[in-house]
DNA sequence: TATTGTTATACTCTATAACTATA
DNA sequence: TATAGTTATAGAGTATAACAATA
């Protein structure tokens, strides 16, 4: 981890904005840019802890999904659809996963455009480890006391929601 | 924008981990999962509005920043040190804000190891325009009502603070 | 010796376009 | 015609290691 600064540059940023006659917009772009900050420092510590199981963020997720999968195995489109990636992304992870041993590629039973993925028993088992470990080291002390990780659910509910994420 | 989902699939995450066991770590696992995807969200609307001016997010940043600076020119390190990112990722920034005019690369006056990096008058206008842009497009209506824009600041800080990223 | 910055290299993820195969 | 997926290609950011120049 890098030296701490001794000022917060976003808090700084903020007042900058203000300075400059921008003070409407100020705050929500000091939101904006901490979101940015917090996603980069979260990623940085779940990659760190997916690393030594030979895993990126976006490989594991696709892992974790297939997990829980009701019948193991999913679309491709279906996949790209829950993680809200692109088609090629998936394409992409597959490909890595496969060469890993830890998915494999089956054709839809009726529809023959279709291709599955599905979990390999090696993959059904680091999914496991790997989740074990997220939640132990990064989810178990994810750096926000429990009344904010409540309130950060609904108000990026609410933003992802508004983003038209989801209906629901 | 594709088409949104009928369910919430980090809500629906949060449940796969609660029936899973481990109904303790399940709601940070949905908080920093949000946070991915809320960033993800955000930065496709900022780069969405930057690309007309040629910039992606990252450059962009190192313009705004440059842009504040008193002098007007600030050394490499502690651009790197003020955007949160690697030496190596300033160097290719500064590469291409050059090439394209927007930035100058001049020597420190005493100290013979340090580059310092300076807005161009044309980096000046654009760096202006570009802020215009994000703010009308993206700032002004973020998606956050205000109150949550507050608490995001509250709730981002703590966590930015503890995480390591400044003191004060 | 330590610091600053660059270069070379490599590896992510992502996106567009063109293409095949199937419905 | 429309959909599903792959391929090729390109571009982004990031990181490590080796190196040069300076303190």
């Amino acid at each position: 981890m890098a030296t701490p600064l001794p000022r917060d540059p976003i808090a700084d940023a903020r007042g900058n904005w203000e300075r400059a006659g921008w003070s409407d917009v100020a705050a929500p772009m000091a939101a904006v840019t901490a979101i940015m900050r917090t996603q980069q420092l979260l990623l940085a510590r779940v990659e760190g802890v997916l690393k030594p199981f030979g895993l990126t963020f976006a490989r594991y997720e696709l892992l974790a999904l297939l997990s829980f999968a009701r019948s193991g195995a999913l679309p491709m489109n279906k996949a790209s659809a829950l993680l809200q990636v692109h088609p090629t992304s998936v394409t992409n992870a597959v490909d890595r996963l496969q060469d890993a041993g830890l998915v494999v590629r089956s054709r839809h039973p009726t529809d023959g455009r279709t291709t599955l993925v599905e979990l390999t028993r090696q993959g059904k088992t680091l999914a496991r480890q790997a989740t074990l470990a997220l939640n132990e080291e990064v989810f178990a002390s994810s750096g926000f006391p429990e009344q904010d990780v409540d309130d950060l659910i609904q108000i990026l509910g609410r933003f992802r929601r508004n983003a038209g994420d989801f209906t629901d």
